[in-house]
DNA sequence: AACGCGGGGGA
DNA sequence: TCCCCAGCGTT
């Protein structure tokens, strides 16, 4: 075994974490959920949703066949929407190709949809103990910085080379232990920020501890600036429910729930918006938002509009009323629950 | 305010 | 095959 597993490996028995809620599960289905939960994800987000996710839905069965917007409603607040749009597919795929029992080795699990190389290898390796490499971006950080490689790790030709070096790695045996103990090093020892050197199993090796380079290693993404966009948002409240518009599978916030959007982008209200939504009303300016995606700002200027009595028919198919009382329930997105809750709590700063 | 995170899908 | 996209929490 290398020195690398081996020294892992021991680690983990005192120092790694041993409490998670998808932990003494050899279940491929709660692992998959774990994982997939896990995927741009801290440990203490996900374990709330994990929970309730399991108790709405114990097994794939139950959740091939519920419809994808309970998935998207259970989802709300975890970002990466996709993901859950995936996991519903793959729940009837296993069903369809698998007549219901979940793969347990890479091979099968790599087919179904939102799994790649890595998630696939760190499922199989959980719930069956096969012999693969996982590579998220706690391995890569670890290994960035312990076998001192160059370069931005999200660059094709680097990443390739750290796959390879993931899989020399490798231990014979105790492929659970090792891999969690990979991710329980990256994340509560050789953090992103101020790495806990003192108190890491590889320091005497690391290329980074020893030439002070942790802050260097991993490199860090090679530098751009991002657009800032804005858009306008209709509140429209009529009898304590206000309406909403289900967005497109794909996208921003694909196949949740959001606000109508209105055209422009100035600080004023289009005639003919008002028109069409206000039936004459004056629309109010409520207070702006700012949300910071990876690849844009967004500057929202959200607008209440009160009916006293609700159009006759929806403009689009896709809108709906949502009670205000319900938000919790509802498949939002942050700043949209952000706005809302705001409108039935003008008192609560959140 | 900038950064990090796995996989899908389009170029 | 490569590159862009996505939403939240952390720093």
């Amino acid at each position: 075994m290398s020195d690398f597993a081996r020294r892992l490996i021991d680690w983990h028995r005192d120092h790694g974490r041993h409490d998670l809620p998808w932990q003494g599960s050899r279940d491929p289905y709660r692992i998959w959920l774990s994982e997939i939960m896990l995927q741009q994800t801290q440990v203490s987000s996900v374990i709330p949703y994990y929970t309730r996710f399991l108790e709405r839905f114990p097994d794939v069965a139950t959740l091939a066949a519920s419809p994808v917007e309970d998935v998207m409603a259970l989802w709300s607040g975890l970002g990466y929407y996709a993901r859950a749009r995936n996991l519903h597919r793959a729940a009837q795929q296993v069903m369809q190709a698998h007549d219901g029992r979940f793969p347990d080795c890479s091979a099968s699990l790599i087919t179904l949809p939102g799994i790649g190389r890595s998630t696939a290898a760190a499922i199989a390796a959980f719930s069956s103990g096969e012999r693969v490499a996982i590579l998220d971006g706690n391995v890569k950080r670890v290994l960035c910085r312990v076998f001192g490689i160059e370069g931005f790790p999200g660059e094709k030709a680097v990443e390739n080379r750290l796959w390879t070096l993931a899989e020399s790695l490798l231990p014979d045996t105790e492929l659970g232990t090792y891999t969690q103990a990979q991710m329980d090093l990256g994340a509560t020892v050789c953090t992103r920020g101020k790495p806990a050197c003192m108190r890491c199993p590889m320091a005497e090796a690391c290329v980074a501890a020893r030439s002070g380079r942790t802050r260097e290693l991993p490199a860090a993404r090679p530098r751009k600036t991002i657009p800032r966009r804005s858009t306008q948002l209709a509140v429209v409240v009529c009898n304590g429910r206000v309406l909403v518009e289900r967005r497109p599978p794909s996208g921003i916030w694909g196949g949740l729930l959001a606000l109508p959007e209105l055209p422009g982008t100035g600080t004023t209200l289009p005639a003919w918006a008002i028109g069409e939504w206000s039936a004459g009303q004056t629309p109010v300016a409520l207070p702006p938002l700012t949300h910071t995606f990876t690849h844009f700002v967004l500057d929202i200027q959200p607008w209440r509009i009160d009916l006293t009595h609700p159009p006759a028919q929806l403009a689009e198919p896709a809108h709906q009323w949502l009670a205000l009382d319900q938000l919790a329930d509802a498949a939002l997105p942050t700043p949209i629950r952000q706005i809302l809750t705001r409108l039935q709590h003008p008192d609560l700063f959140d």
